[in-house]
RNA sequence: GCUCGGGUGGCGGAAUUGGUAGACGCGUUGGACUUAAAAUCCAAUGGGCAGUAAUGCCCGUGCGGGUUCAAGUCCCGCCCCGAGUACCA
């Protein structure tokens, strides 16, 4: 006899062989694009974690094409990635071959697991075919600036002809902050490379001297998502490696251009509030002013961005962070000593550990002065490391009646403390509270932080002191990586000056290295490569050995981020075999954005901020039509493993039981977990033989002689010996079991840890299903007889219900109300064609595999996948109920909506026993009330 | 600390958004089939009290108040858990 899940081959097989999932880039059909995060494929294969996603997006896409859509359901691999370096570097092995070997062992799973993908369509960011148009991306933003005014991105080449005109003075840009005013004469005398560095501080990605995480361990630099606190200090989030902060020359990107956009535009995602609120905070938007404090030497000034200036008139101090230009100014000769000992200081603890768990402040006195702007008072400065360069301008004015940290700094260090603020005791503490009423403070006394604010902002700006200012936590993204598995840039330096390697010859190509270490000499693995210059006049890559400085230039040794490749590829999938251009304008116009995205959210502050950015740029260049490519987004939970732990008597090789680790000091060691049962024993003889270091392990066992471990709920990892793979289940309980079991777990948008306790109840379900429509025999049967009223009421109630929960991404619930319609229709013994067939349809999206069968023994052709959704009738939804006339103290108030065999002894009742109910009813006149034997359901006034 | 989620049986989780709380599944218990086990099928399963029984009553959605004919759902005040962020001026 067959079991339901013989069939997945066969199926899989077909499905490939005609194309059955082919997405048309022209279509009479409405369209819908469905896509998932695309993965990086590791060295350990799929997870059970991974498809939970691939599972979701998968039954929405099959859903939509029996919606009949022209569903585009693509997949590829975002194959840049340190692990294989890693590997590379470790074995030699070239990256690409272990990236080669990996994808296809995620291809094989994936296919196992029966999704829709349009294999056409497949692409991989590690392919020249695919990063020819990263780079050119890249171009395009190194060829454009950001124009305040029109707020968009415009042309370097159109920027120039405006500096020639008039100079920049009439320019509003996204700039650097140390961007000089010229004339247009002084533009015209600039040389090329005066003119070069002018044109850095406006490009939209350019070259920086950064402060940046230095990871020795990967030998590259790492984003600050990419680095973990921990109590050793920062440390890598892959591997764990300790990171220090170093200045380096980087690629830069001008993410800050867009702050403003990226913000707003949050407003049309139809994302979580969660996600929404992650992204807004990332952005960190606060308004408040510019003010400058003029130097005692009349000359230069310190300007600080607040908040508060309302609370101007509070300032007793400043400070400085340590890093400041103006310090060493500043600080007189009796301070100097101090001084550096505290900046030396601070730049160690940067290194160490930043997040030093010590809330107490710290800080020295320059012995400089500056004077209040309005008072001209003199303010004495400070520095202190709780000042931040990187925020606003790297210093700020303390008002310790109105700041909680500049209160704690004022009591440290003895600084006195102007109250004004009403009834407020400065000696408790700050008051933050911006409903307080201001004294003390000249024009401001009387009023509120929010009135005050606008006046103080109207005088500063009246007499040149400061003025409104927005500012951003946001900072533009480090580009570059010391890597050699990423995009090269198209980028070679003449004169020191970055400069583009004309378009046509894209792409750059990732030359041969022998070694993919870092050189001697410290610079990126690209400086091993032999050919790796660029003769500018014959315009192709050379020999190093030939760079003359006339002719023959250096090119760029580092290469791009994991982020580019992956924050357009959305884009690419509508037309992924353009050789013209990374995609074309009919493809991108008839796909335009992504209807469905699916990912989870750990990517929120990163790929999800990057390729929006991207997304902008592009809409700005006219090449995208729509400014935000995925408006809906669902976030899949991960799946969590649960880990299982051996206690270890600390200094010793004896492990002892769980349950009896309290009576000594011990150690947690991760034991994998296929050594260990559901009864949490571990399986000993397994241990002992898993590693070298555990041959003469000994076991204190409990009373009962077993071996208990704990048990913690954990990422899953293959570090943490806790990883479940999905194949097993595929291989024993079917695709079809492991798709519905992993919706069944709970909602897709929950963490939640990975157990096999459920799966039997789903692979009941299957074979229920498969058996409704079989005879005893195993032959399969379907009658052609009139279906009954019951019958009828069970198919639309279920039609109903899963389509409504799909649409909701309810798949668990939708699940729920297949098990119930199976157990029913099982339960009538229901063999009739008219009910039958369109439940294959309904398990189609989730059971793919059995449905194809089915339909096939059910004398259609393949493929159900484009068979009609069933639709539901109203009429037999509500069929079990019937309206009751009901009378109510002799006079008829309202009906009854009741089940069709309730007794009149039943609705009297059931409305009697509600006294009060009944007596707000007599007031109101209700059209209608839905009652049960005993209770009341639901009113309708 | 701040921001956003969330606390429902032994467990995963339902509840049409204010209307029979605990759907569905797991587990557990009992039964059928079997020489036996597995598999399968049937039944019971939030807690308490009363009754031989059918059944009836009371209590129950983290804690304490409130609104309402009616609260897991809304409001106020706490407690706990998870995620993000962290001296952002």
């Amino acid at each position: 006899m067959n079991r339901f899940h013989d069939f997945d081959g066969k199926w899989q097989k077909y499905w490939a062989e005609n194309k059955t999932f082919k997405a048309y880039n022209q279509s009479d059909k409405p369209k819908y694009y469905v896509l998932d995060m695309f993965p990086y494929p590791s060295g350990a294969g799929l997870h059970v974690g991974h498809p939970l996603g691939y599972i979701a997006s998968d039954i929405y896409a099959r859903y939509m094409r029996h919606k009949g859509y022209n569903v585009l359901h693509p997949m590829g691999y975002d194959s840049f990635g340190l692990p294989a370096e890693q590997y590379a570097i470790q074995t030699g092995q070239h990256p690409a071959v272990t990236t080669e070997q990996n994808i296809r062992r995620y291809r094989e799973q994936m296919d196992k697991i029966g999704f829709s993908f349009d294999w056409d369509r497949e692409i991989r960011t590690s392919d020249p075919k695919y990063y020819k148009w990263t780079q050119w991306i890249f171009l395009q933003l190194f060829k454009h600036w950001y124009n305040k005014k029109t707020d968009k991105a415009e042309p370097i080449a159109e920027l120039i002809k405006t500096f020639e005109r008039e100079g920049n003075v009439n320019v509003e840009a996204a700039a650097d902050e140390d961007t000089p005013v010229f004339t247009a004469e002084e533009w015209k005398n600039f040389d090329d490379k005066q003119k070069d560095e002018i044109l850095q501080k406006y490009r939209l990605t350019y070259l920086a001297e950064k402060e940046v995480n230095w990871c020795p361990g990967l030998g590259t630099v790492l984003a600050n998502d990419e680095v973990v606190a921990t109590d050793q200090g920062l440390v890598s989030e892959r591997g764990g490696y300790p990171v220090y902060k170093k200045k380096m020359k980087q690629w830069m990107m001008r993410i800050t251009a867009y702050a403003e956009r990226l913000l707003r535009d949050l407003d049309m995602l139809d994302w979580s509030e969660a996600l929404k609120e992650m992204q807004r905070n990332w952005i960190g938007r606060s308004e408040g002013a510019l003010v400058k404090f003029p130097l005692e030497n009349g000359k230069d000034y310190l300007e600080v961005f607040t908040t508060r200036p309302d609370t101007l008139f509070g300032v007793t101090f400043m400070v400085l962070a340590p890093e400041h230009p103006l310090v060493d100014i500043l600080t007189t000769p009796e301070h100097k000593a101090e001084v550096e000992q505290y900046k030396e200081q601070a730049a160690r603890k940067s290194e160490r550990e930043r997040l030093a768990e010590t809330k107490e402040k710290t800080g020295v006195f320059t012995g400089g002065y500056v004077l209040h702007p309005l008072t001209g008072e003199k303010i004495p400065v400070w520095i202190s490391d709780y000042v931040l360069p990187d925020y606003g301008t790297g210093a700020i004015m303390a008002v310790p009646a109105g700041d909680q940290r500049d209160w704690e700094f004022a009591t440290t260090f003895n600084i006195p403390i102007i109250n004004i603020f009403e009834g407020h005791d400065v000696s408790k503490g700050a008051n933050e509270n911006k409903d307080a009423v201001l004294t003390n403070s000249e024009f401001l006394n009387g009023l509120r932080a929010k009135e005050a604010i606008r006046r103080m902002i109207d005088e500063l700006e009246k007499r040149g002191l400061g003025r409104r200012k927005v500012q951003y936590k946001l900072r533009d993204a480090v580009f570059s990586r010391q890597r050699y598995w990423g995009e090269p840039f198209p980028i070679y330096y003449k004169n020191g000056i970055p400069h583009a390697i004309p378009e046509k010859h894209l792409p750059i190509e990732l030359p041969e290295v022998e070694q993919y270490k870092p050189t001697p000499d410290g610079r990126p693995p690209l400086g091993n490569a032999k050919v790796w210059a660029w003769d500018e006049k014959n315009e192709r890559i050379v020999s190093n050995d030939l760079i003359d400085r006339e002719t023959v230039f250096p090119m760029e040794l580092n290469t791009m981020p994991g982020w580019a490749g992956s924050s357009w590829y959305f884009n690419r999938y509508m037309d992924p075999w353009n050789d013209q251009a990374p995609f074309g304008q009919d493809a991108v116009n008839y796909w335009r954005k992504v209807d469905l995205y699916v990912g989870g959210s750990e990517h929120a502050t990163g790929h999800l901020m990057y390729s929006r950015f991207w997304q902008k740029f592009l809409y700005d260049t006219g090449l995208v039509p729509e400014p935000e490519y995925s408006v809906k987004l669902i976030n899949q939970g991960m799946i969590l493993g649960t880990s299982a732990f051996a206690r270890r008597i600390e200094g010793t090789n004896k492990f002892v039981s769980a349950d009896l680790a309290k009576e000594h000091k011990t150690q947690k060691i991760h034991v994998d977990v296929n050594m260990v049962n559901e009864r949490n024993e571990l399986d000993t003889e397994r241990f002992r033989n898993w590693r070298d270091d555990l041959r003469d392990a000994e076991f204190i066992l409990n009373d009962q002689g077993k071996f208990l471990v704990d048990r913690e709920v954990e990422k899953m990892s293959k570090s943490k010996y806790n990883v479940v793979n999905p194949d097993d289940i595929v291989e024993q309980y079917g695709a079809d079991t492991l798709r519905i079991y992993e919706m069944f777990l709970g909602p897709i948008q929950i963490a939640k840890p990975w157990n096999t306790a459920g799966l039997k109840g789903v692979y009941n379900f299957l074979k229920k299903f498969w058996k409704l429509y079989h005879d005893q025999d195993g032959n399969f049967r379907l009658s052609d007889a009139e279906p009954t009223e019951k019958e009828l009421q069970i198919l639309h109630k279920t039609i109903k219900k899963v389509e409504d929960d799909i649409r909701n991404f309810d798949y668990n619930t939708a699940v729920s109300a297949m098990m119930i319609a199976v157990n029913e229709l099982a339960a009538l013994g229901t063999d009739k064609r008219a009910i039958l067939e369109p439940l294959i349809v309904l398990i189609s999206p989730f059971a793919p595999h059995m449905a194809e069968e089915l339909w096939q023994r059910a004398g259609h052709e393949p493929s159900v996948e484009y068979a009609p959704y069933p639709t539901y009738d109203e009429r037999y939804l509500k069929a079990d109920t019937k309206e009751y006339p009901v009378a109510f103290n002799g006079k008829k108030r309202f009906t009854l909506e009741l089940p069709a065999d309730a007794t009149k002894e039943q609705i009297e009742q059931a409305v009697m026993q509600h006294e009060k109910t009944v007596k707000y009813l007599e007031g109101k006149t209700p059209k209608k009330v839905i009652v049960v034997p005993g209770r009341i359901v639901n009113i309708v006034v």
